[in-house]
DNA sequence: GGGCGTATCAGCCAAATGGCTGAGAGACCA
DNA sequence: TGGTCTCTCAGCCATTTGGCTGATACGCCC
């Protein structure tokens, strides 16, 4: 039995080193590579397939992990990707899966749960930390909570603090309108106040 | 010449067995233990009174690393506190010197800095990554925007989205005084509404 | 043609928020 | 001792926001 190829990939050293470290206690997995940024990540891909990449998806300046990934899906190479990060935003999970990753895991799960991660992956398996499949489950599960077009470019002005006032202005409605779809917007988030929506949105959203 | 012995203290295992082994090739720095949580380090400095501590500061329920630094002061243990942490959020870095940090460093800082952190710390040096010693220059630089400890404690919870009844009941103090602390917080972030507030807020501390 | 979703607007009223002035208590420092 | 900072609270008033009901118009789909 061949052990299964990993390729790792995270900016910070201490992490790539943890990790293998981790890692290397399984017989059946084998760190080939590491690699501190996406565009070093795409060269040994595609020089070494391993039959696995860890990624991190923040990786300071330069490509990030979301589009690494996708890249990687592009040079048809055959390896699973399996995010591995701190934060759990709802948008990082649903671009991860929508850009090909087979898994997504919170730095603070489990080694078991990592390994049996790693391992199902190569099966075509997807694994997901308790809680980033909770999240993916009632995006799914509440289709109510989408916002309309217009909603989100309301939402993504109240962010930036704007008043009803100002919001109208932008958007060339009355304020009437815009208290309107307001409401429609906490409706949808689960929220009662602007403040609400705003530390909602932005947490939700990874919105910055 | 004894080894600096050293207390990690981070919620991620991955992360401290890295930070492990990178410090194990160093002669004389000496990891004697490890913990989880802050209340973890909280014993074990108190059982083992390393010669540094070097935490983290988000450590996800409980105690948070600011909270385990003032708990550290207060049992006169003396050993010096690294912080060593993913962001450079500016509340953070005010809110940790205060506590009595003597270093705050990213985990993308250089081995070479880190090393020279800790060794720094058993001195009385205290050291700081260079992104993090601009930020807390350009605070000093500005005193007026630095929010003295209750406002950022308000403006905590602010951003979670709290209404001002909610932020008195939380704070037990008056709805009157909580309007008297926000009206400060506006005028520091230069903003005029809770919406704004915010916004800027999360924008300029990073803060989740 | 009749629904359905989306976007637009109005008016009314209660509640929350923000701006203002003023003030007392405690801590710290020169 | 006096000055400064911080935290606390009060009252007044204008503005903003939120909850409600109801309405028109456009496009899409069956």
């Amino acid at each position: 039995m061949k052990p299964i190829t990993v390729l790792l990939v995270d900016d910070h050293l201490v992490v790539r080193s943890g990790l293998k470290a981790l890692l290397g206690t399984q017989p059946d997995i084998d760190v080939v590579a590491e690699a501190a940024s996406g565009e070093d990540a795409l060269a040994l891909a595609e020089q070494l397939s391993p039959a696995v990449v860890v990624m991190d998806l923040a990786m300071g300046p330069g490509m990030d992990g979301i589009e690494a990934i996708k890249q990687l899906r592009r040079q048809n190479a055959r390896q699973a990707v399996l995010v591995f990060t701190t934060y759990d935003s709802d948008a990082d999970i649903v671009r991860a899966v929508d850009a090909g990753a087979m898994g997504y895991l919170l730095k603070d799960a489990a080694p078991e749960e990592i390994f049996a991660a790693i391992r199902g992956a190569v099966q075509g398996k997807s694994v997901m930390s308790a809680p980033v499949a909770s999240r993916l489950f009632q995006q799914l599960r509440n289709p109510d909570e989408i916002l309309t077009p217009r909603e989100a470019e309301l939402l993504s002005l109240l962010i930036e603090g704007l008043s009803n006032r100002e919001l109208g202005r932008r958007l060339f409605i009355s304020e009437a309108t815009v208290k309107t779809h307001l409401a429609h917007i906490y409706a949808k988030l689960g929220v009662e106040t602007r403040a609400a929506a705003i530390a909602t949105a932005i947490r939700r959203e990874g919105m910055r």
